[in-house]
DNA sequence: CTGAAAGCGCTAACAC
DNA sequence: GTGTTAGCGCTTTCAG
């Protein structure tokens, strides 16, 4: 009623300012923005002129202008995330995980796609500086890429690593530990019988090496005989699973059970397992690492190692947002893993076979285990 | 030489600015802007001018400040994209095939998750407006959110919409040919004797709706009998697509073939029947749609409809880009997806099976098929 | 052809 | 408590 703007509440205009609620209000813009921005300002203000600005403001519809905002060096709420390779199931999860966390805290997601490719890595970091992200995370490795390691570590916006193994590069991160993982998978296939139990290796970054690793180890540890060709080394698809499988089976001496460093690679060697006539889990154990969605839905089901996805996806945004006001903290989280029992494992075949938990009877589990039980 | 920033030719300052150059390069900040932003416009500059300030801009390692600009009111550079649920592996193949596309182009992408939700979604656009992308893409139908299309529809910026359907709700589109995709699965099933063939839809929105609407059309069109139970509703993940594998395989009549709206549906299909010891293809055919990166080895491999998703995802972001120039071209543009036969296909089983294709050869085929080949 | 100057919308001293 | 006053880095008139 007061002005021309009140008469037309339900049209606001392009880009309601900070100055049209001051003139509405009747005070100063840097009035407004002191009411609007209260929670960080110690600067105290009347109960009816706070009120008045905000009706104002809820009247005309603004909406800030983050563009003005962190042009003036103030926060712009965005993150940037810099993904290895978004295809990757895995990763669109801990995207989706990432994207969830940051809007529960307000801010928005830029998403820069790698590629897989380290120039690439590199220009987005670049452009996710120049774009004012409040802070960078970096999901999975790239440990080959020393150069935008380097860069991220001298650079003044806060960055957090995941799934970047935990060999710490200088910079805060969220791992998992590898190497609980691997030993769960090899606990159970040890406790079903297996003694010869290969291992299929993505490229060897990170968390894929660290599996390798652990996976070597422990098999030391064990005194198992680890044969030549047992550690095949492929890339992280199903074509590098079956791939590899086909490897394995060709061997002198071929393995009773394997552990593959990603699900992706777990889903390739039951396909080719199944076109190779082998059956799992009755001739052959697989396990996978990740849990994804899917996983679940193989034929058969997968036994696998689930990691706390969304727990890591929450740490590191909560890190990436206290590293704003505390710059320094070399934080470096490690989550547990957990063995996921589904119906790619089963009693290692032949003579040493305990006639109690045969393999019929694992079958028999099966329909009741389709969708997968913790241990 | 000439001055001290000369002299660190190794060490940019943290944020070099136009007035840094024009200093450097002897002329003012105006003619930076011109020269750097030469393309745009008609200023004629003088060769000696031009080359003084791109050396110079190039020895401090200058890079535009997109806030700055974008506070002007000229391009961000960036594309907004809400996808309705990230997770899905179709859609974060899109997403990935959006943001090569853009970055192609020299735009980089902020991604809004809607999570499924409509609220979610509508926020996402109020937020990616205010963040003043320059075009905003919506992947996934959202037609159940006819405020967010509204929206949209009355938006300053361009806003482009993918697979949400071919009904346009007013907006630039690009979409998939999914009568098209139904009849070819349709045409592959029926050549192979199948005649008991039942449809598993996701929530009826957009594509999922069409291609529901493509089968009954093209069932009809037949005179082919689709029975009670035979049209299943169910959530768009592989646990609805189980679900509703139970539900079809109770009936009375069951059916020979599935058609499933999405491959997501068709992995929990073939992990049903696994589990239930119905032999896929032998006893069931399936056929997917979309041709996710993992249908080729599901086991068996999936026979599905692929879409040309990365010239679809190439073609929406031009639509965004040309639509900065001329807003208002309200284009819709349908491609055609094609079948894609792998091993979840054969021969109806029984006492209609011709001797040559019987099921046995076709099991025959699969190490050859395994992979997938076009028909 | 080039420079000076006026903002874009906002934050943050600095006054009163 | 509130208003005034500078800019943030850039684009864009408007004058030379």
């Amino acid at each position: 009623m007061t002005s021309e703007a009140s008469a037309h509440p339900a049209a606001p205009k392009q880009h309601v300012t900070m100055a049209d609620i001051a003139r509405e209000a009747g005070v100063s813009q840097s009035t407004v923005s002191r009411v609007l921005n209260a929670t960080a300002s110690q600067i105290p203000i009347s109960e009816p002129t706070r009120d008045r600005v905000l009706l104002a403001a809820r009247r005309l519809g603004y909406r800030p202008n983050p563009l003005a905002r962190g042009l003036r060096g103030a926060s712009t709420m965005l993150l940037g995330v810099i993904v290895r390779d978004i295809v990757d199931p895995f990763f669109s999860g801990a995207v989706e995980a990432v994207t969830t966390s940051a809007a529960a805290h307000g801010y928005n997601v830029v998403l820069g796609h790698a590629h897989g490719r380290a120039d690439e890595a590199i220009l987005l970091r670049s452009v996710l500086e120049t774009r004012h992200v409040d802070a960078i995370l970096v999901l999975g490795d790239m440990g080959d890429q020393p150069r935008l390691i380097e860069e991220l570590r001298g650079d003044h916006v806060p960055v957090v690593a995941l799934w970047q193994g935990s060999a710490s590069h200088g910079l805060a991160m969220v791992s998992v530990d590898n190497a609980h993982g691997i030993s769960e998978a090899l606990d159970h296939l040890l406790a079903h019988g297996h003694r010869r139990i290969a291992f299929i290796s993505g490229h060897p970054l990170g968390d894929i090496e660290e599996r390798s690793a652990a996976y070597g180890a422990r098999m030391r540890a064990e005194r198992l005989d680890v044969p030549l060709g047992y550690v095949q080394h492929v890339s992280n698809e199903p074509a590098g699973g079956e791939q590899a499988l086909a490897a394995l089976m060709g061997l002198p001496v071929p393995p009773t059970a394997i552990v593959c460093s990603t699900d992706q690679l777990a889903i390739g060697v039951l396909h080719g397992a199944a076109i190779r006539g082998i059956a799992v889990p009755d001739e052959l154990s697989v396990v996978g690492f990740d849990d994804l969605p899917i996983s679940a839905f193989t034929v058969p089901s997968l036994t696998t190692i689930r990691m706390p996805v969304r727990e890591m996806a929450a740490r590191a945004v909560e890190m990436a947002i206290e590293g704003l006001q505390n710059s320094g903290s070399e934080t470096v989280e490690v989550l547990r893993p957990e063995l996921v029992v589904r119906q790619s494992t089963a009693v290692v075949p032949g003579p040493a076979t305990p006639a109690a938990t045969s393999a019929p009877a694992a079958h028999r589990r099966a329909a009741t285990l389709a969708r997968g039980t913790r241990p």
